[in-house]
RNA sequence: GUGGGUGUAGUUCAGUUGGUUAGAACGUCGGAUUGUGGUCCCGAAGGUCGUGGGUUCGACUCCCAUCACCCACCCCA
């Protein structure tokens, strides 16, 4: 307890015992991401402050309050400080790093996926820390519905990889800029006729963006909005005919959905196509995935117009639902041989076997403790070896070792020349995989 | 920013209407005839009981403040 300082608020140390865990949802994600033609891309973990502004969205709660900036103590040669912040979610990178790049230039769709840490000063809670860390895929340069589904399926397939078929898939659209403004404006006249019965923060929704109000918890408000005109009911010609389409793209892959007229997203850059993956198994904070399209983001940051989207997990978040669920992890790599050794000329000789053995890919250890055979056989077991050696005087004058079978507790002669390694290759293999050829 | 809950060994927790050297389990280290792990047995180390005040002869226990963590609202992954 008498530690110097303690972790920042809201962030989270991972322990060794522990990241196995981490590894096995960020390879999966990989792979699948890879499987689905996404090639990972990486950039800083913070951008100039109006590149939020401008995707994120200056309204919204995330730029108004939520976000971490990045000052340098002393600014160059007297200029103006620069503006950072601490990236709060990755599409806004992605897509200047994207069009920085030239990718759009290349052949379309370009499809990208990134693993990174995001930053929100929020107050933390179950499922929500202020760093915490998304999987995150972008598809550039389609517009059509199929790139939806793709996405959307690409989404699906890495949560059933993990084993988390206790996760609904909501879908909705919140169409172009055009019908938005249509529905925008019905909505506004319904709630401006029953202004009196809403809370205060959808008062202040109603101004700034009245779609909001329909997410909002308050019974009162819930009621409300019970009755309030339904975006799909505004969609114009082109999204509505992409929402059917995507619909029966889903359908034909198997993909169960439902809609939920009532997502909206908080981040003002969708367009079309939202969705969310929600489990009711961690708490309040259930959105393990959400994303949608972006048609115009691209062309709002500097690019030349491309349709976009994309979509982000929470990686804290699926690895809860995953130990809620009780899905499978993938277990560390144990070490394979632990050469225990007494004397000084045997622990010389250890530590030469350790490196040869390590040179060849094996896992080896060795005592570095100066503790007595039992300690060290203890310290094997621990560590899980799958085979011990015992070195002592007798076997360095003999010129041959017991080689231990941690899980059988059998013992074989292995000779200790140069053919060691060779010999004890093959016994590894033989004992751990039943068979010669690996 | 607004509520609610919890703070006792490295970890998970006991601690009776306030009573003297604060306990257990797990973990760590060591021992059980000096060269062999896992089970069992024995032992050791490890805590200013979150912090600061107050009440009292006496506080881990009661009161106040403060901090930290957790959960929920809000928002989102």
């Amino acid at each position: 307890m008498a530690i110097i300082t303690n972790r920042p608020k809201g962030t989270q140390d991972v322990v060794p015992a522990e990241v196995y865990k981490w590894q096995t949802v960020e390879r999966c994600a990989a792979d699948t991401a890879e499987c689905y033609g996404f090639r990972e891309i990486r950039f800083p973990t913070f951008e100039n402050t109006s590149l939020f502004k401008r995707s994120v969205g200056d309204t919204t709660d995330v730029v108004q309050k939520e976000m971490y900036g990045v000052t340098a103590k002393s600014p160059a040669n007297g200029k103006d400080p620069d503006d950072f912040t601490l990236r709060p979610e990755g599409t806004a990178g992605a897509a200047r790093a994207a069009i920085e790049n030239g990718l759009l230039n290349d052949a379309l769709p370009q499809k990208v996926y990134y693993m990174i840490s995001c930053f929100r000063h929020e107050k933390p809670q179950a499922g929500r820390l202020r760093e915490f860390h998304q999987f995150g895929a972008e598809m550039y340069g389609s517009g059509d519905a199929s790139a939806d589904a793709e996405v959307i399926a690409m989404a699906k397939s890495l949560l059933d990889r993990l084993g988390l078929d206790n996760v609904e898939l909501f879908i909705n659209s919140i169409g172009c800029p055009k019908c938005r403004a249509e529905y925008h404006k019905a909505l506004k006249e319904y709630f401006d006729g029953r202004k009196s019965e809403l809370c205060p923060t959808c008062l202040d929704r109603l101004e700034r963006n009245p779609m909001r109000i329909l997410d909002c918890k308050s019974p009162v408000c819930q009621d409300v909005a019970k009755g309030a005109p339904v975006i799909l009911d505004f969609l114009c010609e082109e999204c509505s005919a992409h929402f059917e389409k995507l619909k029966s793209c889903l359908s034909a892959m198997d993909i169960e959905f439902s809609i939920d007229p009532k997502i909206v997203r908080g981040l003002d850059y969708y367009t079309k196509t939202v969705f969310e993956f929600i489990t009711k198994d961690i708490g309040a904070q259930g959105t393990v995935c959400g994303g949608g399209r972006y048609d115009g983001l691209i062309e709002q940051l500097g690019g030349n117009p491309t349709p976009a989207l994309g979509f982000a997990m929470g990686l804290e978040r699926l690895i809860m639902t995953m130990e809620n669920k009780g899905a499978e992890f993938v277990p560390a790599k144990k070490c394979d041989l632990y050469i225990a050794a007494m004397g000084d000329k045997a622990r010389e000789k250890s530590v030469v076997m350790a490196k040869q053995l390590r040179d060849e890919g094996y896992r080896a250890e060795f005592d570095t403790m100066n503790r007595g055979i039992k300690p060290q056989m203890k310290y094997a077991n621990k560590i899980g070896a799958a085979f011990v050696i015992v070195l002592g005087d007798n076997e360095l004058e003999s010129g041959a070792a017991k080689l231990k079978n941690m899980a059988s507790g059998e013992q074989a002669d292995i000779a200790l020349d140069d053919k060691f390694i060779d010999n004890f290759s093959n016994i590894f293999v033989e004992e751990m995989f039943g068979s010669a050829d690996i």
